[in-house]
DNA sequence: ATAGGGTTAGAG
DNA sequence: CTCTAACCCTAT
């Protein structure tokens, strides 16, 4: 009990950071297992990993989000002065595609146990409609008064306001809360909400070239969100430069690893079936396929 | 075993 | 007081 807190030394970030980029996200016990990484993160459970890529991902996504989805964002083959120019940017464990649940059919399936939280925000959001966005006491005091909460909701609220952003549902501006574009557009079809939509002038935390939101494939954004973030903390340049060339060094790692097998394998497929592919816009989709199919027709994935 | 919701300590 | 990161709990 008597263990404050254990922060995450740089080391077992890396460790992290790589075991990921080998086994895959989401095989953190292999990961910590994996002899290699067993030594530095020996005293993280698997579940720590988990816990702990999960703070580095939503770290990653929460800001950027002035870029609209489906960026083709394909770089001209002109060879750039220097390799660190940018890192291809990879977005890790998050699902962009969100199935929302049909705003404007009741879900009976729905557990009447447990109220969902989530869509009491989004709701609520909707109803109030500020293009300001709401402010957590407003969000606070409209489900409290539709729904019975429990006594720590507020408490509750905050962490859910969190999870939503990082599931790019809602982005916060300043102190206020509202539901972004991408999912106010889906939410609104066919049901209520004016929605004015006043696109707000956003601060726009910090460096362009990172902002990019590509599908999939972890690691990569982690480091270079990571990089970005210090950056912007710190503002020191050479600790900027610092992260970045650590952002580089794994994602030459990767090239290392059979990512880079799959990769050629995709892309000599495709290639050789006459397509015209730009070499940004295969990796995203192929991280995390370590099955090579010599044969057949390669149509893995790719949206 | 993993993913996600929830809780809490510590920093700003 | 707010925000973040580590930690805990539980359903799948």
């Amino acid at each position: 009990m008597g263990a404050p807190k254990q922060k995450w030394t740089s080391e077992e970030e890396e460790a992290l950071r790589r075991g990921v980029l080998k086994h895959g996200a989401g095989k953190w016990r292999t990961i910590q297992k994996d002899p290699e990484f067993s030594p530095v993160l020996s005293s993280r459970s698997n579940i720590d990993l988990k816990d702990k890529w999960r703070n580095l991902s939503f770290s990653a996504n929460g800001l950027g989000s002035r870029d609209k989805l489906k960026i083709p964002r394909i770089k001209g083959p002109s060879s750039s002065t220097s390799p660190s120019s940018q890192t291809p940017l990879l977005l890790p464990p998050n699902k962009v595609a969100d199935a929302l649940p049909s705003a404007e059919s009741e879900k009976s399936s729905q557990d009447p146990k447990i109220p969902k939280y989530s869509s009491m925000v989004i709701e609520a959001l909707c109803e109030i409609g500020d293009p300001n966005g709401s402010d957590i006491d407003a969000i606070c005091h409209y489900i409290e008064q539709r729904h019975e909460v429990q006594a720590n909701f507020r408490r509750l609220l905050t962490a859910k306001l969190r999870r939503l952003i990082a599931a790019k549902k809602i982005e916060k501006i300043d102190r206020s809360y509202k539901i972004t574009e991408s999912y106010a557009a889906k939410a609104s079809n066919g049901t209520k909400s004016p929605s004015p939509k006043k696109v707000l002038a956003k601060p726009l935390k910090a460096s362009q070239n990172l902002g990019s939101s590509a599908v999939n494939s972890p690691a990569l954004a982690a480091a270079a969100a990571a990089a970005m973030k210090v950056a912007d903390a710190e503002a020191k340049a050479h600790i900027a430069k610092e992260q970045m060339m650590e952002a580089e060094r794994i994602y030459k790692l990767a090239e290392e690893t059979d990512s880079l097998l799959t990769l050629a394998t995709e892309i000599y497929e495709r290639s050789s079936r006459g397509e015209l592919l730009s070499v940004l816009q295969v990796p995203q989709s192929n991280f995390e396929f370590k099955s090579v199919n010599g044969s057949g027709t390669g149509s893995t994935v790719l949206a």
